[in-house]
DNA sequence: AATGAATGAGGTTTCATTCAT
DNA sequence: CATGAATGAAACCTCATTCAT
């Protein structure tokens, strides 16, 4: 009659190799580690998962599920095209910088994951990719954006993405913000709003990866 | 003939680890591997440089000294802020895509290079930034584009470094047309030249990793 | 449905224990997979068995006392020493190639069971042996056989036993005709029926471990 | 310059694993045993070895190679169907007794072998497939042995390889006298010599796996 | 300069066994 | 009686690195 804890315990296993796959990547985290964070020995790992890599496995369909509940949940309140094509900027950047780790995950250690795992995950990032395509579909009808909606859609995908790189989460830039920035620099019917904010406060100090990045500097073992 | 063969050597070294890091990744990449891409046994490595990280730093500079070279040279070249702001995305895709394999580490490996060496790395890279300031800088004065010029770079560099998850250089799309295609994305005035050229080609079917990526599917071991 | 179950899983934990035990042999077999095989947990083992060697050793038990079985019923019938003879030979065959699993692991597992338990098989063993002794002194009395009666027996025994190698139960040779055909190998007397019998069957391709033995090729994960 | 100590190191590695799984079994023998046995760190033996695997597969292809090595030579000194028939029994016998534990280990531990690898090692062993089959068939035409020759070769292998359960090589017995012993039991022909051999020497206490073997009693760790 | 055998620390994984429920 | 999650020791194996030649 004991109760089945799994759900519970494979929860934790996920989220804290989310957390460390996320920090250190996954190839420089060992089972151990995982192990110690949840607080169990790192044979009960493989009670639950069969191998490290299926930790990623299910590490990574968290994140695509997550991304997808991200989007959908702001994109249905939305009502205009640019209200939309915002909600998807703030929805992707919440998923990235607001919650768990696993999103993160699913974008940095992409290489890691073999071919067939890979597949699996890919059904998943289908549905998010087909909203984007529609929302960018209205955009530009309503004369928001314009030219290559591909190529777009890549360059935005590519600037929110690049974030993680860069954006501090407990610096003096809110998430909302970013978004709103980010959107301003793609469509420029929504600048002005962004202008108006940026006056309010004080200019943050942005560094780069290719430049003088910050994060970098730091998450070093 | 006469000096020892050493620089040589430790190029080839380089390019060889450059590839394999590119490729798989440098936790997943063996130094029998790097070895044997060079014809060499793995001990051999060890009297070029003192650790396989070295090596790592070493592609890095590399890779680093690369980019600057790639902007530099155009950069000097071009003579008007909308020609500058070209030169530097055409400079940066062909480093990425058009040469060897160091650059690409750079903007991948970051994470696995030690603090220590990082600060080696930083200081050429330090250079590159200017660069971006500088002419866009230029292009604000030249009303190209407007905005937080800061937010603006670090959206540039994550379209144009994520690249790296979508372009394949065997496809339909030159390296010199993405250029122009990613440069009209961020700067409207840009956008015509683009526009009329693409009437000419056929629209390539572009993917991303977040979503139909189609590189990650093959480079697996 | 008053009494414990407890006696019916025993047997059954054997039986399957047994089985796996004869095909993959002792340590290759997992305790999970035992109780996969009955229908139970992996856990629920350790209450009918204090480990793993305990299962093994009420295998051997009872492999030894099927053994023992299948050599006494026959050998009452049989009144000439020539028949009783044939019963021995029939009775091993039949215990490893006709019934349950438990006495080819008594063979075959030999070396897996620890000084202490195997003492306790010895017991039953004796008997077995003390049949086959006695049956030989006779037939040595009855001119049957000749010559050192120790190693002819230890011959009938490997040459018995070796079958576990070769013979496929569902292949075109019977039991008792095998048996027939190899004690007419050892006793000129019987050959005459055996080569009777040969006649009028076509002859099976057989062949063997040191040679082309079949069963080999099969029995792997 | 250095001069490869491989094939010596290899050599001593194959021979003290086939010690090993002679005496313990593949399974319950541990790669740092081996290592400890040659006098090395375990991590060594994956320098000679892809695995443990390769190793037995090694210590079998040596195994094969010496029973047909034992065989030839002897086999080519006989010039009657007997004498050859006795070189093939002393041969074998030899192989498996007299000499290295390899051909022990290819009698024994079959079932560990992987499908792939044992159609290596079968190629080896239809070589002495063969030349017993020719050997019988002369032994028949010379009126020797007469019924089914397969059986005959399978019951003749059976007893010789049973000897691995109880021949003590320190015992009374020793290898050419258990050679013509054992034949006597298959061939009449040969009974005489060795009845007058028994004659001059002490009996010998014999005892078997299924009966009062005495080899096993000792074996354990 | 290079080799190639060896190291040895540490990684992932296995699995008999335990135990609270 | 049985469960099923967890243990923890130990297994196989990897690989950057060393070093005598």
């Amino acid at each position: 009659m004991a109760r089945p804890e799994d759900p519970e315990r494979r929860r934790r296993l996920i989220a804290a190799a989310a957390a460390l796959f996320r920090r250190y990547g996954y190839e420089r985290t060992t089972a151990r580690e995982i192990a110690r964070a949840v607080g169990v020995q790192s044979g009960s790992i493989f009670y639950h998962f069969a191998s490290k890599e299926e930790l990623l496995v299910a590490v990574m369909l968290e994140g695509m599920r997550q991304f997808a509940a991200a989007a959908r949940g702001p994109l249905a309140a939305a009502d205009s095209p640019l209200e939309r094509l915002r909600a998807l900027f703030l929805g992707h950047l919440t998923a990235l910088h607001g919650g768990g780790d696993e999103q993160a995950v699913v974008i940095q250690e992409w290489r890691s994951l073999a071919a067939r795992p890979r597949r699996r995950v890919v059904g998943l990032r289908d549905e998010v990719e087909a909203m984007w395509r529609e929302v960018l579909d209205e955009a530009a009808a309503a004369g928001l954006v314009s030219g290559d909606l591909r190529l777009l859609r890549l360059a935005m995908l590519g600037a929110l993405n690049w974030t993680l790189q860069w954006y501090q989460r407990d610096g003096p830039l809110g998430i909302a913000e970013l978004a709103d920035d980010l959107l301003a620099v793609f469509v420029p019917a929504a600048a002005r709003a962004a202008k108006r904010r940026r006056a309010r406060r004080p200019t943050a100090t942005l560094t780069l990866p290719l430049a003088s990045e910050a994060k970098g500097m730091h998450a070093q073992r």
